[in-house]
RNA sequence: GCCCGAAUGGCGAAACAGGUAGACGCAAGGGACUUAAAAUCCCUCACCUUCACAGGUAUCCCGGUUCGAUUCCGGGUUCGGGCACCA
């Protein structure tokens, strides 16, 4: 072998093999089957540094599992729809079809020069109909099956570039590219019911045991079950005045509560302004009319509403409380949300913070119904998955403590200060009649008793979850297969005519989809009377491709159905990988989808898509600039930045730059560094075996040029310790019997790192740690410096356990180490080595003796010596005895195995 | 605003079930080799006290549980992810 390591020769080598014998064919055989997914790309133009994190994880965990046997599948494609598409057609004038394409042949020779293992006769790209066809077959089995509809819901809708906007298009409430202030419109758009599967979808996270806890608890507060209370209050006499009939249905105001014992505290309720009783109120009442139109001012994003100022109106309208018979106002506020509940919820002032913060604002009264003093019973516990979030408006805080002790006693109940804020624990009842001295849940239950009784209210389970909206106003997604015609109304489209082909060659301007502008696109006849009709020209959300395309690589060529029995085959995918931004949605999407595929009778395996989740943390880098004209930053790419003692200087010109903070690589702060020109400098395996050791997968990672020094210098290492190793010719076998205790010592150190590694890689998905042992190996070899026949055998089994080890994070260097060291066959396809539990005995144990918890000093014990025999050497030990001497020892603690430790 | 995380030397990190804090690497300093440089190899490297042996302090902050807390509990600070039309 060549003495000095050459990562391009070696590299072209390995890759040019793989691809000779077409090594990531995945086949559906007799083996275990393991999926292992990585997201899918968009194709935004280049490969970033998350995406080269991101496979290189899917890609050692695939290798690894194909050295343990297991039938692997390890595909790839491009989720090709989207607005960055849009946006360059808009910039550059080149249709998002043709940047698509060519976007996309770019980063797939990207990929192969990291050297993953993609089985590309699987590659699928979701903006081709023989993709898309297939959501839309599904999207009108599921019409069909009533859980597809159409409603009015509300956009950003920028009025001079007369568009709907992304969220992320909307900036400080002005349109990106006009500038105006943006306005809430409705528009008709489709609908998928995934509120019918909120309790398939909270249950099954339990299933979910080898997801991040983080992740389902996350899915678990977003779908957010609650159990509550829906009440009526009946409009009170007088206020009905002028109101048709249609605002306000039965002539009850419903609100929904997940805290009934606090209902005798109502003061008031607020309902959304858009809530049919605040437009009706708007009709007669100019300040009202003014609070709703004001709140059209706005985007749609939760986040901006709910951090926006604390604003209301009273309608002018009173409704009568169901169980004290008291007349309560309504109000308008513009944190209630329309889409939750019933867009109206009673307020209570003396125990939700929200109410609270508003009834102090309007001088509203605030009635303290809750008492602090605790009750027998004591307050349930947050009960994490079981229960999780405050869902309701009205939920604010549910106790996780029990409530600090008023200064009354006994039964007699002292009033909660809520001088400072709400007092929104649990608690018991007072001011509230035949309820007083219930604890939360005794009131809740009799308070639903009473108001069931009277029809006046009914217990509800409630979901914070919301139907998903799928309709987009653009061009570059999915057409939703559906005619409107004058006579039948909206017509799916009949299966014999899908695909509903999207036109390529359309370029959008910025205003409004160029599909509503293509007669040749939306002119059409009725499928089901044949008259002249208009085609939806709206597209699915991308989420609606990203949902079922880990089920399509099993069968990509398929074209008669949208999957067949390879796809039951292969699901569950294994292992998933990507990064935490997709914690909610994505996933939830995902899941939904995987149900809804099993519910219409597709061949998919089981009530989940993915078995084991990694979200794997972003990739940040130092940001560097200088100051430009007119105050803007020209931001430095930290490629062209030397860091030296005094600070940070730019290449070109040695002239120092100031130095930004970390953060995630992006284009708008120039920080994102090519690891094409990484690899050609470095090599794939240093950039590899860079991003695995640097940082624990889902840590965020952050780059560091002299750490890719580092990895390349590491596999230099070990190249040159094999070559020196086979220069020398072919090792003899190795004698296990006759090995000296420095033989032994360097024959447990490789099994140790076996053992090791394949727990880290395999189990604990922890790459840092396993490369860390890996070095440990590497260091041991260097300094053994025995040369003896049998020195050589040993040295032959540390290198080749180090290389099959290696082989799924560096797998260049291993394929050419593997043959090297003669080894018959590639290391791809090499079994993965076994560690020897006899290697592993040790017949010495250390144990670390500590006086008080505090290190003292540590002593050498054979393995299976007594506590007595270890707490007697520890007592004799010089350094111990000399924090013992005068003292009584109280308590004596052995860890066996590993600690002693003396109370006195 | 709401939900979910994270915080450990000069830096990236490790400590997996509550048991030696800092493995492994980067940077830095010293040395060897070399005419020289690069490359490579060896040594030092949390802070304070000490010639040394050794001792003290230290895992974002404040408290608690425990023989013992980076790890568990309560309260905070800062940073990051998500919030339904970015993907």
């Amino acid at each position: 072998m060549n003495e000095q390591y050459s990562p391009a020769e070696v590299e072209r080598s390995a890759q040019a093999f793989w691809q000779q014998h077409d090594s990531y064919r995945a086949r559906e055989d007799g083996r275990d089957k393991f999926y292992c997914l990585s997201m899918f790309p968009y194709p935004s133009g280049r490969l970033h540094m998350g995406h080269v994190r991101n496979y290189t994880i899917s890609d050692v965990i695939a290798r690894y599992q194909r050295m343990r046997g297991k039938n692997v599948l390890h595909p790839m494609g491009f989720d090709a729809f989207g607005l960055p598409a849009e946006n360059a057609a808009i910039k550059s004038g080149v249709a998002p079809a043709e940047w698509t394409y060519s976007n996309m042949s770019y980063m797939k020779r990207q990929l192969d020069a990291l050297g993953f293992g993609f089985d590309w006769s699987r590659e699928l790209a979701t903006c081709r109909p023989e993709y898309y066809r297939w959501e839309q077959w599904l999207f009108v089995q599921l019409l069909k099956k009533g859980l597809v509809y159409r409603k009015n819901s509300v956009v950003n809708w920028d009025p001079v570039d007369h568009t709907v906007l992304a969220n992320e298009q909307v900036i400080d409430g002005r349109g990106w590219r006009s500038g105006a202030l943006v306005e809430q419109r409705e528009i008709p758009q489709w609908f998928l019911k995934i509120t019918d599967y909120a309790d398939q979808l909270h249950d099954d996270l339990a299933t979910l045991t080898e997801w991040p806890e983080a992740v389902r608890t996350m899915q678990a507060n977003w779908i957010g079950r609650s159990e509550g209370v829906e009440i009526d209050f009946a409009l009170a006499d007088g206020s009905g005045e002028k109101l048709t009939p249609a605002a306000l249905p039965g002539g009850k105001l419903t609100v929904y509560t997940t805290r009934p014992d606090t209902v005798f505290g109502v003061s008031f309720i607020s309902v959304a302004a858009q809530h049919p009783l605040a437009l009706a109120a708007a009709q007669r009442d100019t300040q009202v009319a003014a609070f709703v139109e004001e709140a059209k001012q706005s985007g749609v994003a939760e986040a901006a509403l709910a951090t926006q100022e604390k604003k209301g109106v009273a309608l002018g309208i009173d409704v009568i409380h169901p169980l004290t018979g008291e007349r309560v106002p309504v109000w308008a506020a513009n944190f209630v949300l329309m889409g939750y509940g019933t867009g109206a919820v009673m307020a209570v002032p003396a125990h939700d913070q929200r109410d609270w913060e508003f009834a102090s604002a309007y001088g509203l009264p605030k009635k303290i119904v809750v008492s602090a003093t605790p009750s027998l019973t004591p307050p349930r516990k947050g009960e994490g998955l079981q229960d999780a979030g405050a869902a309701g408006l009205q939920d604010a805080g549910a106790a996780s403590s029990p409530p600090p002790c008023g200064e009354g006693s006994g039964e007699g109940a002292a009033p909660s200060d809520i001088s400072q804020a709400a007092f929104t624990e649990h608690g018991t009842l007072i001011n509230s009649g035949v309820f007083n001295d219930l604890a939360f849940e005794a009131a809740f239950n009799a308070i639903a008793d009473a108001l069931e009784q009277k029809s006046a209210g009914r217990r509800r389970k409630n979901f914070r979850l919301r139907d998903w909206g799928v309709s987009r106003q653009r061009y570059w997604g999915c057409p939703i297969p559906v005619v409107y015609c004058k006579s039948c109304g909206a017509v799916p489209v009949p299966e014999d005519q899908l695909p509903v082909v999207l036109p390529e060659h359309l370029k959008p301007d910025g205003a409004a989809s160029p599909l509503t502008k293509e007669a040749s696109f939306y002119e059409c006849a009725c499928p089901s009377c044949g008259e002249p009709a208009r085609r939806e020209t709206d597209t699915f959300d991308t989420f609606f491709e990203s949902s079922w395309y880990y089920a399509r690589f099993a069968c990509p060529d398929l074209d008669t159905a949208m999957l067949d029995e390879r796809a039951r085959y292969w699901s569950p995918v294994d292992q998933y990988v990507g990064g935490i931004e997709h914690a909610v949605l994505h996933l939830l999407y995902a899941r939904f989808f995987h149900k809804l595929m099993r519910d219409v009778g597709l061949p998919v395996a089981g009530d989940e898509p993915f078995k084991r989740l990694l979200c794997q943390g972003m990739v940040v880098a130092g940001t560097y600039f200088r100051d430009g004209q007119n105050g803007k930053k020209d931001w430095i790419n930290p490629a062209d930045v030397e860091l030296t003692a005094e600070g940070a200087v730019l290449r070109a010109d040695g002239q120092p730059v100031q130095v930004g903070g970390r953060e995630k690589m992006s284009k708008s702060k120039n920080n994102g560094v090519d690891p094409e020109i990484i690899i050609r400098s470095h090599g794939a395996d240093a950039v590899r075996l860079f991003m695995m050791f640097t940082a624990p997968p889902d840590q965020s990672l952050e780059w560091n040029e002299a750490g890719i020094d580092g990895a390349a210098r590491f596999l230099k290492r070990l190249w040159r310790m094999v070559s020196e190793h086979t220069a020398q010719g072919a090792a003899p076998a190795l004698q296990v019997q006759s090995l000296s205790a420095t033989q032994k010592d360097l024959r447990r150190k490789t099994h140790q790192t076996i053992a090791k590694f394949g727990d880290d890689v395999g189990r604990r998905l922890q790459f840092n740690t396993a490369i860390a042992a890996a070095m440990e190996l590497v260091n041991a070899l260097q300094k053994f410096d025995g040369s003896t026949e049998q020195d050589r055998a040993l040295r032959q089994e540390a290198l080749s356990a180090l290389v099959a080890c290696l082989a799924p994070i560096t797998p260049h260097i291993a394929h050419s180490l593997w043959t090297a060291l003669g080894h018959a066959g590639a290391v791809i396809d090499a079994t993965w080595p076994e560690a020897d539990a006899a290697a592993l005995a040790s017949d010495a144990v250390k144990f670390v003796v500590q006086v008080n918890g505090k290190l003292r000093s540590s002593i050498e014990m054979p393995v299976g010596s007594s506590n007595e025999a270890v707490l007697a050497a520890a007592k004799a030990d010089e350094n111990v005895a000399k924090f013992l001497v005068g003292l009584a020892i109280k308590k004596e603690i052995v860890v066996p195995g590993k600690l002693v430790n003396f109370v006195v």
